[in-house]
RNA sequence: CGGGGUAUAGCUCAGCCUGGUAGAGCGUUGCGUUUGGGACGCAAAAGUCGGGGGUUCGAAUCCCUCUACCCCGACCA
């Protein structure tokens, strides 16, 4: 490619909301252009990069025996209505209608389109396993799209669906597309880590994510020091403490605290630490609310306390009147110690583990001091409630957790039964008997990659790219070929030596002073740049740099060719 | 959904409080000088001041309303 002939749209400034290194620097290199909320047209430049990715997404998905199809992006509503997703899924469902008032969406996932495509098309075990996937625009109504492609509405997306007449089959494909995806996540250069995951509204058993290593990300993954345990800290356990709950010391005594209802201002109040009290939370139950104790220095874990069979499968707080009407008190100064007995209290392993405790009086402006378990404080089930926090000992026993931010590229679950199930996709078995298939799904997020890879790979000047996402590997620089007819030919010469070899080089012959063409090449980010000069030709070398070193080295003509094969 | 904010030249933004001739930088076009780290000079083009309504002799500026976008929060895969 000949810059002169290309559309390079690279820009000084960029809005000042663009918070994130790689939402300033799509913008700055013209990568890609907002149209509207969540929504961006991908420049001839970003596209190239995008379909990088695509490729090695492609060539590891056959690779592992996954066979491409394209389903439509939009989709029926009585579709989704045999899953009870039209419903279920929210307001991220982009709801349309067609002339004649018939209700679609627009895809944000494939599992119904797809399990119906089977449900038509396999008939007999003999058929499977078979694993389809697609490379397909996506589109959620997030309630709030931000920096850029990273959660924009509109999104590329791979993503597969398998089909298996057992468990241990699916098994089977799941750790295949697992190592699958280590190898793409590697081949684009990228750092990265598996880490168990909830299996969220899409339901299921196993399932992890891979996520991309970066101060930036949305997510916070857990790790432990002495294995190679992850987890996302929305997963990952809290284990119970060595040490069992002492025996109570104090007596228990009512004390006034006419103003203080967060743990913060009564920890201080009283001068205990956070750790030594008792943060209650009323939450909606299935029957009635229900009480969730965690230790004062923690926070409840809404995922964890959603699965609680108390609950209703989410986690909602009470509002201030249900509690007012419950309890004869407010947000502040509840507690387990004289809770009406129809509130079951469920209580966190730490929180547990407490004796001597302060917590929320039941009554406006009391706390009380000295409280114990079983003694004081009804105490119907302990269970795992709480975020695990930097420090917490691995739910493994090995080593401690730490924790890190990630932002999330690939998602892989075992779906189970759940939508053949629902759907009626099954097969005959060997002794002719109708068996509903169990399926597994595979996402990666195309899009979200490449701004991820730039999230962990780019410097002042701007993006350094992983070879494997490049827009071009090396670019040829001509400066001033004006000047002298003898160095633009040489550029001329060298470009197509280095295309003649199969080198996915671009030749800047712009005519843009060298200033501005190595600030555009460098904020593009082609990892290697060969210059030509006046200069160099008298002195019959090449002056080479790579993007991620400071120094550039003066080559001769066969070494810069040689540094390609 | 709640709270806050923004909308002015192709882009990034001033001007609005305190009503009175539409501004800057970057970019673009032309001419000239330049040519190893985002050059310089001269000239020029370019705006229904987001839409609608109102107040006023007069509205980018004040008021109402609609729309779009952004931020914080809640919510949600």
């Amino acid at each position: 490619m000949r810059l002169s002939q290309f559309h390079l749209a690279t820009v000084k400034e960029v809005p000042a909301d663009a918070e994130i290194a790689s939402h300033r620097l799509m913008l700055r290199a013209g990568m890609i252009r907002k149209l509207a909320a969540g929504i961006y047209t991908w420049t001839p430049l970003g596209l190239r990069v995008l379909r990088r990715v695509e490729r090695v997404v492609r060539e590891e998905m056959d690779r592992a025996g996954a066979i491409e199809m394209l389903m439509p992006s939009i989709q029926p509503k009585e579709l989704w209505e045999e899953t009870g997703r039209w419903q279920k899924f929210g307001g991220q469902l982009l709801k349309i209608r067609d002339r004649k008032d018939g209700e679609f969406c627009y895809g944000p996932t494939h599992e119904e389109v797809v399990t119906d495509f089977a449900r038509n098309e396999l008939k007999s075990y003999r058929q499977l396993p078979l694993n389809f996937y697609q490379i397909q625009t996506k589109f959620r109504d997030e309630i709030r799209p931000r920096f850029g492609v990273m959660r924009a509405r509109e999104f590329l997306m791979k993503d597969a669906y398998s089909f298996h007449l057992t468990p241990e089959c699916l098994d089977r494909t799941y750790r295949v597309m697992y190592d699958a995806y280590a190898r793409i996540f590697t081949r684009l250069g990228l750092q990265f880590r598996a880490v168990q995951a909830d299996t969220g509204a899409i339901g299921g058993s196993a399932s992890h994510e891979f996520h991309v290593l970066a101060d930036s990300g949305e997510d916070a993954i857990a790790f432990a020091s002495g294995s190679d345990y992850a987890a996302n800290v929305e997963l990952a356990e809290a284990v119970a403490p060595a040490t069992p709950r002492p025996a109570p010391a104090a007596p228990l005594e009512r004390v006034a605290t006419p103003t203080q209802r967060t743990i913060e201002e009564v920890s201080a109040f009283l001068g205990v630490a956070p750790a030594q009290c008792v943060k209650t939370l009323l939450v909606r139950g299935r029957d009635g609310l229900v009480a969730l104790c965690v230790r004062g220095d923690h926070e409840l874990n809404e995922i964890k306390a959603a699965k609680l069979p108390e609950l209703p499968g989410e986690s909602e707080l009470a509002s201030e009147a249900e509690i007012l009407a419950a309890t004869g008190t407010r947000p502040g100064f509840i507690g387990p110690v004289g809770l009406p007995a129809t509130i079951p209290v469920i209580v966190d392993r730490s929180a547990a583990a407490l004796a001597d405790f302060v917590c929320g009086g039941n009554a406006d402006g009391t706390h009380c001091r000295g409280a114990n378990w079983e003694r004081d404080a009804r105490l119907t089930r302990v269970a795992d409630l709480r975020k695990v926090v930097a420090g917490d000992p691995a739910p493994d026993g090995r080593g401690t957790l730490s924790i890190a931010r990630g932002i999330e590229v690939g998602h892989v679950f075992q779906l189970g039964q759940k939508y053949a199930e629902a759907m009626g996709a099954s097969v005959l078995d060997e002794q002719g008997k109708a068996r509903t298939m169990y399926m597994g799904c595979y996402g990666i997020g195309v899009s979200r990659i490449v701004a991820a890879a730039i999230e962990q790979n780019h410097d002042d000047a701007g993006i350094v790219w992983p070879e494997a996402m490049a827009p071009w590997r090396v670019a040829v620089c001509v400066i001033n070929p004006k000047h002298d007819a003898k160095v633009a030919e040489a550029a001329e010469t060298l470009y197509r030596e280095l295309c003649a070899r199969g080198v996915d080089a671009v030749l800047d012959d712009r005519g843009l002073r060298p200033g501005a063409m190595f600030a555009d090449i460098e904020l593009i980010g082609i990892p290697h740049r060969v210059v030509v000069s006046e200069r160099g030709l008298a002195a019959g070398a090449w002056e080479y740099r790579r993007r991620d070193e400071a120094e550039s080295r003066a080559l001769g003509h066969s070494e810069v060719l040689a540094l390609f094969d």
